[in-house]
RNA sequence: GGCCCCAUCGUCUAACGGUUAGGACGCCAGGUUUUCAUCCUGGUAAUUGGAGUUCGAUUCUCCAUGGGGUCACCA
């Protein structure tokens, strides 16, 4: 028998979508497209208190933003519809009961009140935080009178007492975990939703879903949704845990704390999705020949899960910077000019664009340095008077200053060459020194010693304001 | 702390049990160049420690150490 590969990525509209996320993402999505399968979005929107109006789309969107896309989800449907868990509360409730009549799992009645003092307690004594299974114990009568009554109640995972509970890890392989460290597990919660381990297990089984990679994070409650899959008399799927993100600095998971995380923010500070999903596809796994460029169609390819490396992995800024200037001048001009339009500071002369971009291209880490790599040919520049007189006395420059002007001012004919004919031909009739004559120049131009070609980026800056430039160089010498 | 996972240059990764332990980013040096950047060349740098198995361990086993994850009516 032939089963179509189908994997899933199920968000929560809680709050920013991480690039961790997208990293899983991107994981899920390419093993479905090379299997031949379908990749599915599911959102998790069982938690009713922490939910974020506008998460959904602002989800979808990212996803797309990122190139991404799925083949069944909530705006699209598809055969397991709907897709949105908070639509599917009565599936959960139908498959509660089914659990309860088969003794796999309890009504529980504890309050709020009782099983924060039993936890304060357990850590006095220096216990394991754990659920008493205080309710395991009531009678059919008493349970019954509890409903009666109207008492909130929540539906709990009788969960076994001394059992072995192993799964393989595509990654890892075999894990074992003592039921006895498994907690009896909440299932569906007093205001009637379904917490996500029961929610994650019905629906995966139900949308037939062949293989779950999802974060590290959830081996631990892994025994559990193997325990439901048992419970329920069905056959668990493949698992991968991917590893953690690490921070920058190799401390901890990834987390706001330290830096940006949000999928959309490093979009919106310049890197290319392209670049973001290379960097993404190699931290942790490597193609054969162990090259690191990787289009996504080289990537769905030559992907193979079972190879991700089980380590966590420290999300290095460096990389993905390197990786960004890759796909920057691997754009052509036109794509460029495309891309970079929503990064032009308001006040950037967009009728000059076409001739200053190339001049910056091959500088950009991100798209977003447009601004502080081309600001000083159109705002005001500053003029510093020990940059000017670095490598000469004021005499020198201020002759070298004036001579220039003139040269300048007398070109009738406004264009790169016969600009780099002038100063040149100033150059070598004197015995100015070439290296500080440039840079004493360009300082004063541009106010920086960093910048593009020298006389590309006069011309651009354009003859009247060149001229005034340098005249204000001479008087900060003065 | 209990439980689980992990361990090759600073970082990310290669290496049928036999390699001068390879590549990439970063860093350093040189070349190109009027500066920066790009580009090219070269260099620096690693098998966490200890036992065992073996003729031979980066590779297999165990222990220690270190790092990470997780311990909710959140996902």
């Amino acid at each position: 028998m032939h089963t179509t590969v189908r994997t899933r990525m199920a968000p929560s509209p809680t709050g920013e979508y991480h690039v961790g996320h997208i990293a899983t993402l991107l994981k899920n999505y390419a093993f479905a497209k090379q299997q031949g399968g379908q990749f599915i979005l599911r959102i998790e929107d069982t938690d009713q208190e922490r939910k974020v109006d506008g998460a959904v789309e602002r989800i979808m969107s990212v996803i797309h933003q990122y190139g991404l896309d799925w083949d069944e989800g909530p705006d699209k449907g598809g055969p397991c519809a709907p897709y949105v868990q908070s639509q599917r509360l009565h599936i959960y409730k139908e498959y509660v009961d089914t659990l309860v009549k088969n003794g796999k799992a309890y009504f529980c009645f504890c309050t709020k009140e009782r099983l924060d003092q039993m936890r304060e307690d357990q850590i006095a004594r220096k216990e394991l935080p754990k659920y008493d299974r205080h309710c395991r114990a009531l009678s059919p009568d008493e349970i019954q009178q509890n409903l009666t009554e109207g008492k909130p109640y929540v539906v709990r995972l009788k969960v076994p007492d001394a059992e072995t509970i192993t799964f393989t890890d595509l990654i890892r392989g075999e894990i074992s975990i003592e039921s006895g460290n498994v907690d009896d597990q909440v299932l569906l919660k007093s205001d009637g939703f379904p917490t996500y381990h029961l929610a994650v297990v019905v629906d995966d089984h139900l949308m037939e879903i062949t293989h779950v990679m999802r974060g590290e994070e959830w081996i631990s409650s892994t025994p559990k949704h193997i325990l439901l899959y048992q419970a329920f008399g069905w056959q668990s799927p493949i698992y991968a845990h991917i590893p953690v993100f690490l921070n920058p600095d190799g401390q901890g998971k990834m987390s706001k704390r330290k830096g940006t995380v949000s999928a959309q923010s490093f979009l919106d500070n310049g890197y290319l999705p392209e670049a973001l999903l290379n960097f993404f596809m190699i931290l942790g796994w490597a193609p054969a020949d162990q090259r690191e460029i990787l289009s996504l169609e080289e990537y769905i390819k030559e992907f193979n899960p079972a190879h991700i490396s089980a380590k966590s992995v420290v999300f290095d800024m460096q990389k993905l910077n390197w990786l960004n200037g890759v796909y920057i001048r691997k754009l052509t001009q036109e794509q460029l000019t495309e891309k970079i339009e929503k990064y032009l500071p308001a006040d950037f002369p967009r009728a000059q664009l076409a001739e200053i971009l190339p001049l910056i291209s091959e500088r950009l880490v991100t798209l977003k340095d447009i601004e502080s790599l081309t600001d000083f040919f159109y705002r005001p520049i500053s003029h510093d008077k020990e940059l000017l007189l670095k490598k000469a006395d004021a005499a020198l420059v201020e002759q070298q200053l004036s001579q220039t002007t003139e040269a300048i001012t007398a070109i009738t004919d406004w264009t790169i060459p016969a600009l780099e004919q002038a100063i040149r031909t100033l150059q070598e009739s004197t015995d100015w020194k070439k290296s500080q004559y440039f840079m004493m120049i360009r300082v004063a131009v541009t106010g920086r010693t960093a910048t593009p070609p020298l006389f590309e980026t006069i011309h651009c800056i354009g003859q009247a304001e060149v001229v005034q430039r340098l005249q204000a160089a001479q008087e900060t010498i003065r």
